[in-house]
DNA sequence: AGCCTGACTTTGT
DNA sequence: GACAAAGCCAGGC
């Protein structure tokens, strides 16, 4: 039946690299850390770069995020990355899942209702990290 | 080591 | 309100 419990796992991440932990092959990348958020987002439910970013304590650093995810598809397991979009909620990035209408497909599948590449009721669907993994 | 790129965001005109 | 430019940081070459 249910998954996990209250998850709220919420990664360490980012805070202490600079402790070299042996010899670790990379101690959580920025990447890893923005794949982790992103597979935490709940089902039928979005974010924003900029939210991610700014969780991971990079605030401006949105761009990192979307090109984490890009290399996101790659990873294992795969990242929902079709529940992360801009901060307006359009699918910028629909264009990266090798099929153009595969990001909305995966969208609508959730209950998410998409338009014009444009998630309706943003705000009301958006999945804020610091506010759901900070408690 | 240095330069360029990028699925963003914010600010200014 | 729309358009243009700058800032941001990490990875790839």
């Amino acid at each position: 039946m249910n998954k996990k419990k209250a998850v709220r796992k919420k990664k360490p991440a980012k805070k202490a690299v600079s402790k070299p932990i042996a010899k670790r092959k990379d101690s959580y990348s920025f990447f890893e850390n923005v794949y982790e958020v992103a597979r935490l987002i709940p089902r039928g439910r979005v974010t924003s770069y900029g939210a991610i970013a700014k969780y991971l304590g990079s605030g401006q650093s949105a761009r990192m995020v979307g090109y984490a995810m890009n290399a996101a598809a790659t990873q294992i397991p795969p990242v929902p990355a079709h529940r992360v979009l801009n901060r307006n909620g359009m699918l910028t990035g629909k264009h990266h899942f090798g099929l153009p209408d595969l990001m909305q497909k995966l969208l609508e599948k959730e209950g998410v209702k998409v338009e014009k590449d444009t998630v309706k009721n943003f705000d009301k669907i958006f999945w804020n990290p610091s506010t759901e993994l900070s408690i």
